[in-house]
DNA sequence: GTTGGCGGTTCAATAATAGATCCACTACCC
DNA sequence: GGGTAGTGGATCTATTATTGAACCGCCAAC
């Protein structure tokens, strides 16, 4: 049960006419465009897409006003012989990262196997460092994929990727000056949407409990969030953010800090589910009820929060169609296809949970 | 210069659907077409197209409510000729397995693809039901694995299976009188070593809530639980039983049950890693407090548990591990080992958390 | 210089596909 | 017998791939 790995006329005209170059059908030069689209029954964008990939394996050299010159030779044999591989970058044990995160790598996996690909993860702290040079360096040395998968990058790690020409995407979201194929969750556009949802049920105190780590998902939700509040017509409501580090005790200390004061804030937003878990275990030991006492919401989703009571208001994604969406995004790297676009990012539907209360405004 | 035949993917589905058919891939029925629009990443309505053609052909025929039939000449091909394959039942999409369950799959499926298998994975809800001999027999008959692994199984799979000859590996208890290969944690030790560990935190009136199904892990959690508390040198120590349908409004039923009773129990031992979630969650409702008003240990382990406070006390495994032993004895399987002897049950280590205290014997 | 053919680029119209929803039907569970 | 879950049948919309046709600047040859 295995399926045809290139589904688009494009690839099997790529195919098609990878074969015929090594078959010498041509030599010097090809047929022009025009009439290979005549002879190929496909027109000329088609054609001229798959030309693109022979381009790209530098089998083929366009050459204004005269036409596609016939270059290398026999080079991809080797290329399709050799075990394409895949390698997928994750900074901790895949049973510690999110289950969400575990599930769309399995589907990748399984979709990359029926693209005759094979995923290799690879888990790499030290390539989340400050400085990831070396790191990188030596892995990316070490194993030869066709392509990378960049999970919760930092700065560093896409700017190291960005300058070298290695192919790789970013499954999340990118800084904003570095040009690299991603796709993630609208994070900015999430939490603006949280934050409107607070403020509608009466609160005015908020806070997000972010991420002390500066990666682009998080800046952006940061981002988003005082948007939603500054821009609301609440001219009296305050936004505060609180960071943690991922770990228990960090969030404890962020939410004793922010419930220490004068006028804590009575809504949160939680910008992870693990951390949403924390959360509500460490606002139960203080006596704080939810809904009652404090309004939570959760930015990411995973499985385990319906088992909650109450059930967390969040943002639901579906991690088949994520994985699949990755996937097309790297296909389109690994096929060598001319431009390697971002899909516009997934904006998550809101799951309105029994975490959050309406608030009779005013006080 | 060949013309490419089949461009359409429609087309090539109905080129690879007529092969697998000639092969003798699916007997009787063909699988459903929302299964088939899965396994070969392609719109139902695009497999539909392709089986209209097929239809055309008169090699099936679709009966409504019922399934495409197989009505061609059924070629009773040589099993061993196909791909090699294994299949996983599982009752749930596995996002809603829990996490280390999802882990274990996972890494068999890596196993077995450097042992030149694949790894099939079927959701029958149907087959966990009262009686599954119909549904076992359709799924079983449509894909010819070379074996086949049963998690969170039923007695009456494991019957039907030991029944019938299919090579098959039990991936949790066997019922006492079943005789087939088998690997699983020793759940009735767990239970017990959880009742010991209470009692003599000065605990007298212990809970077991535990899932309703009688699978066997569960059947033996139950003895052992028993056993723990009867074998002690308290006399005055009491044990219950509640039961849950592993979702969350059943399980805040049976905590309602236990707690509304004169001398509710100060100690509870939960079964299950997302009922434990929600037990903790309504019990905070409740304004009850772990570990001062109520003790709480998680028979079972998952990742998202190290991020509650207090932290559970548990009974850890190493998905890993796990996943290595039940490769071995699939492996034994698959190559026909006479012997296909079960391990010997795993006992995993107890982590003591902060979700147990200990109290002033008397009283 | 003119011409015609070449690749490069853009555009709108169309076909294929994905994804979702509703229906009628069957079988099974309670 | 009624509820539930699964089946094929049918239809809808959004997205994507593909088409077909422009137009551009470049090149060589007449």
């Amino acid at each position: 049960m295995t399926l045809i790995p290139h589904r688009t006329v494009a690839s099997q005209l790529a195919v098609h006419l990878r074969a015929e170059l090594e078959k010498g059908t041509w030599r010097g030069w090809l047929p022009s465009e025009r009439v290979l689209s005549r002879t190929l029954q496909a027109s000329r964008n088609t054609v001229r897409a798959a030309l693109e990939q022979l381009k790209a394996d530098g089998l083929i050299e366009p050459i204004r006003g005269l036409g596609n010159r016939v270059v290398g030779t026999a080079k991809p044999t080797i290329v399709e012989h050799q075990t394409r591989t895949v390698g997928v970058l994750i900074p901790e044990p895949i049973g510690h990262l999110r289950p969400l995160i575990a599930l769309w790598i399995d589907e990748l996996k399984d979709l990359l196997i029926e693209e005759g690909y094979r995923l290799r993860i690879h888990e790499g702290r030290q390539c989340y460092q400050t400085d990831p040079a070396r790191a990188l360096d030596r892995l990316i040395g070490q194993h030869a994929h066709s392509a990378w998968v960049l999970t919760l990058s930092s700065e560093a790690m896409q700017r190291w990727f960005a300058r070298r020409n290695t192919p790789c995407l970013v499954a999340g979201s990118t800084y904003p000056d570095i040009a690299l194929p991603h796709y993630d969750l609208d994070y900015r556009a999430i939490c603006r949407h949280a934050a409107g949802i607070l403020l509608r049920a009466g609160h005015r105190r908020l806070a997000l409990l972010n991420r002390e780590s500066r990666r682009a998902g998080d800046v952006d939700s940061e981002r988003g969030f005082i948007e939603g509040v500054s821009r609301s017509p609440h001219r009296d409501a305050t936004a505060v953010i609180a960071y943690h580090r991922d770990d228990v005790d960090s969030v404890a200390r962020a939410l004793r800090t922010l419930f220490d004061q004068k006028n804590p804030p009575t809504a949160l937003v939680v910008s992870n589910s693990y951390a949403y878990l924390s959360t509500a275990s460490v606002l139960a030991q203080r006596g704080l009820r939810v809904p009652q006492d404090i309004s939570l919401i959760s930015r990411d989703d995973d499985p385990f929060l319906a088992s909650l009571v109450p059930e967390p208001a969040r943002y639901r994604v579906d991690p088949h169609s994520f994985a699949k969406k990755i996937v097309g995004s790297l296909l389109q790297i690994l096929n060598r296809s001319p431009s390697p676009r971002s899909p516009a990012p997934l904006l998550p539907k809101f799951a309105a949970g029994g975490s959050t209360s309406t608030l009779a405004t005013g006080s």
